[in-house]
DNA sequence: CAACTCTCCCTTTTT
DNA sequence: GGGAGAGTTG
């Protein structure tokens, strides 16, 4: 699925989307014209000997991809080839073992490395791999919450709330309580509940914990109601989604026995990213010592491989903990330890800087990188002015490196703490017309227009999901308001119905006025006509289009004035582009998989060759096994998919609510390759580059001002440097900034702590605080604060004396107001000579190169 | 009921 | 600087 993660990155592509009429032309008749979709390329190879497999890996490699029996904990440090192990075991297993691939769970960290491990293990043993499970833990939970309708109060549709939805219903729920927002932000207790549900304490058991009138009573209150209205609502949070199947396998031991014996081989990357809900989820799949239910068979738990560097856990801020990673051996007994010490990515020079680095923190089991690709270029410093110095100075060496053919812009990458601090870099990148892309920040899923959107859909799909419901009950503006939301929501408090439910008896509030009745009908019978048309199989883009035309949403947009509104426009038509997609690739997929059955299945053979590997223990028979559920049954599998494949609406909602638009991380082999990446430390992960910028290193910024004074939170963000250093394959640059903007005021920050901590003898310093000192003294005392201001803050300093530019068609340009345009033709001569400019989103002007403020770059 | 202004945070990091 | 939510006015 091809989703755009910032408004940038298409204009850098192309500015206006081909869908989108400049604004001047008026509307297509058609505004969402139909796309054909590739078929993805078919994988037929057949099976890879052992020998082949083994091919170019050292020997803690190979024993990794070999192993059989007990559970294994692969230490791997950065770039040592882990995917590469995890891939090649699970061609291995399949190969050469024989292992059915429905057999096996694998859990990567990202939706991304989930498609391309499923990708490569495909290349490697053929289409049969397709039966894999390789997801993420999130997405593994809502398949198997799926599968087990009906034995927990999860229907077969239901939302699932990301943060932006939690957050508003925890706000409903914190004015219904009447909680003070002083002392009970819902920041707060969001996570407070989160940690809650992260440790698997639910509701009931937090207010037993909680003592009388304390401040935890609070918490564990709101906790209960919002829990309550998430179950009304039909609805799971991000959390809930793990916390729900840990308990369903807990409470139901014959269910969790099937998925134990289901699945043989559990597979989990970034283990030390997992937190405690994560690791019991593994425990109850894989642990040796769980108790089966009384009337339930044992079967030999699956063989766990767990794969990760506790120097790389870097989400400790979201329940992540080392303890699983660290007492590994001790939650498996018989565990076998395999170190992965050679690192294949990077050169000498920068494992040195990484490895001094993360030398410093305590408490961690010493491991030394080492790598035999030589030494290398130095590591390049820099010491910048401001913000925008720096990012100058970034832009030039991506230059420099790419005319000395040392580094396409494909292979180069920059780095930040926070989200915020791409601002600089995008402006300088602009303007000197270096393309990038930025990975994260303010994300598509996260557009206004785009979750309005989304909450049509899942009101259509989940008329109980309140959240949604509300969201979009007045908007477009129908006239619905306040007032008559409140009488509605009165209404449904009373009678402990949902929000969606009440709207249909409005009849039964006398208090309504007339007119805002009608509009509530009216809006019913809006969402009726579009479950209708799910019911009859409608897919999910055809009812997105239909919503939003019959709403009233696109015509807002399209009859605003509003410059922005065009913008949403084409969020929108992507986003119909992206169901479409979604849609036909589902299509795709479900006519593949019979393909698979037909061409690389032997389902008899398959069985034999599977009951035979799985071992019932001692004093239980195979045949004793419970009948109705088949887990090696390869047809079930299908049958399961085939069903998600019939709600065409609810499985692109679901898609939509678990990727991440850090999914979108370009990949080599994609047509992106020609583009700098931006993005921050944690998007990182995983991840490598020819050339690396690592940018912002002060202290406040990177460590963070909120981690100085925490020893644990100071050695978490040392592990992000260490991230960060790793990702490097030939060049590493750091920078940081004397002075930096921050919410429009200047800040003067000291050179980050790990910059010192980077050996001096591997940087090449081009530029040191010395340098900036002298300047500050002999022209920062002599300037106004306002001018001070203007040159470190926000706002573009712009030259005083401005020559008129000379500009021919194709020329690019910079103006005040419009931002970035090309020249598509001039007319006239001297003072008069006017240019076409088109500003993309802004449309095309006619400018007097005399008066208009433009710039040539 | 909607449009407008004002104030208050905001900036950690994300499945 | 800027977005979201609250508060105020038409």
């Amino acid at each position: 699925m091809s989703v755009p993660t910032s408004r940038v990155d298409q204009e850098m592509t192309s500015a206006p989307h081909p869908f989108v009429p400049a604004p001047s032309d008026g509307l297509p008749d058609d505004l969402f014209p139909e796309v054909t979709v590739a078929r993805p390329r078919a994988r037929k190879s057949s099976a890879p000997s052992t020998d082949k497999l083994l091919e170019g890996l050292n020997p803690p490699q190979q024993e990794a991809v070999l192993h059989a029996g007990g559970p294994v904990l692969v230490v791997a440090g950065a770039g040592s080839g882990k995917t590469r192990v995890l891939t090649r075991r699970i061609a291995h297993l399949v190969g050469e073992r024989k292992v059915h691939p429905g057999s096996i769970l694998a859990i990567t960290f990202t939706n991304k490395a989930a498609a391309e491990m499923r990708g490569r293990v495909m290349d490697l043993v053929g289409n049969r791999a397709k039966l894999m499970w390789v997801s993420t833990f999130h997405s593994a939970c809502v398949r198997i919450l799926r599968s087990e309708i009906g034995r927990f109060h999860v229907s077969r549709t239901f939302s699932i709330y990301d943060d932006a939805d939690s957050k508003r219903l925890m706000q409903l729920v914190a004015n219904d309580l009447e909680l003070d927002p002083k002392r009970f932000p819902v920041r707060a207790i969001m996570t407070w509940v989160s940690n809650c549900k992260n440790e698997l304490v639910d509701h009931e058991s937090a207010r037993g914990r909680a003592a009388e009138g304390s401040v935890e009573a609070s918490y564990a209150e709101a906790y209960a109601e919002y829990q309550r209205r998430l179950i009304a609502a039909n609805a799971l949070d991000f959390d809930d989604l793990i916390m729900t199947t840990v308990h369903l396998l807990q409470a139901f031991p014959d269910l969790r026995e099937q998925y134990r014996r289901r699945f043989r081989h559990v597979l989990v990357d970034e283990y030390q990213d997992t937190n405690h809900a994560q690791y019991v989820l593994v425990r109850e799949l894989c642990s040796a010592d769980v108790e089966p239910g009384p009337e339930t068979i044992a079967a030999e738990p699956p063989e766990l491989m767990v794969v990760g560097d506790s120097d790389q856990s870097i989400y400790a801020f979201r329940g992540a903990t080392i303890r699983n990673i660290n007492d590994f051996e001790l939650d498996f007994p018989g565990a076998r330890t395999i170190m992965l010490e050679q690192n294949y990515r990077s050169t000498q020079t920068i494992l040195s800087a990484a490895n001094a680095v993360i030398g410093q923190n305590t408490g961690r089991k010493p491991k030394n990188l080492w790598s035999d690709a030589g030494d290398g270029a130095m590591i390049v410093g820099y010491v910048a002015d401001t913000e925008h110095d720096e990012a100058q100075f970034v832009a030039g060496e991506i230059d420099r490196l790419s005319d000395a053919d040392e580094g396409r812009y494909g292979d180069t990458a920059v780095f930040y703490r926070t989200n915020a601090q791409s601002r600089a870099f995008e402006e300088v990148f602009i303007r000197v017309g270096l393309p990038y892309k930025v990975v994260g920040g303010v994300r598509f899923y996260e557009r206004r227009e785009v979750r309005d959107a989304i909450a049509y859909l899942r009101a259509i799909s989940n008329r109980s999901d309140d959240v949604s419901v509300r969201r979009i009950l007045n908007v477009p503006k129908r006239g619905i308001g306040d007032r008559a939301e409140a009488a509605v929501a009165d209404l449904a408090n009373r009678e402990r119905i949902s929000f969606g439910e009440a709207l249909r008896r409005i009849d039964d509030i006398p208090s309504l006025a007339t007119r805002s009745a009608n509009q509530l009908r009216g809006f019913v019978d809006l969402m009726d006509a579009h479950e209708a048309m799910v019911a009859e199989g409608a897919p999910a883009d055809a009812i997105l289009t239909s919503v939003l035309e019959a709403s009233g949403y696109l015509a807002e947009l399209q009859s605003s004035s509003d410059p922005q509104d065009q913008t949403r426009l084409e969020n929108l038509v992507e986003l119909v582009t992206v169901a479409r997609e979604f849609v036909s690739g589902v299509a795709v997929l479900a006519a593949a998989d019979d393909d698979v059955v037909e061409q690389a299945f032997d389902p008899a053979a398959e069985l034999a060759a599977l009951t035979a590997s799985v071992e019932p223990r001692a004093g239980v028979r195979l045949a004793e096994l419970p009948p109705e559920f088949d887990p090696l049954d390869p047809e079930q599998d299908l049958a399961a998919g085939a069903a998600e494949v019939d709600d065409s609406l609810g499985a692109f909602l679901e898609r939509v609510a678990l990727v991440a638009d850090s999914d979108q991380i370009p990949s080599p082999d994609q047509e992106s390759a020609g583009v700098v990446t931006l993005m921050t430390l944690h998007t990182a992960k995983g991840l490598e580059f020819d050339n690396v910028f690592l940018t912002g290193f002060e202290d406040g910024v990177f460590p963070h001002m909120r981690a100085l004074n925490d020893p644990d939170e100071l050695a978490e963000e040392r592990r992000l440097a260490y991230v960060g250093i790793t990702r490097a394959r030939k060049r590493l640059h750091v920078s940081r900034a004397i002075v930096r903007a921050a919410w429009g005021t200047p800040q003067h920050n000291p050179a980050s702590r790990f910059l010192t901590e980077i050996p001096d003898r591997l940087v090449d310093w081009r530029r040191t605080e010395r340098a900036v000192t002298s300047w500050r003294n002999t022209s920062a005392t002599t300037r106004s604060s306002q001018s001070w201001r203007s040159t470190v803050g926000y706002a573009a300093p712009k030259p005083k004396v401005r020559e008129i530019p000379v500009l021919t068609a194709g020329d690019r340009v910079l103006h005040s107001t419009f931002g970035l345009g090309s020249v598509v033709a001039t007319s006239g001569a001297g003072d008069d000579t006017k240019a076409d400019v088109d500003f993309g989103s802004a449309g095309l002007k006619r400018l007097s190169l005399k008066h208009a403020p433009l710039e040539k770059l």
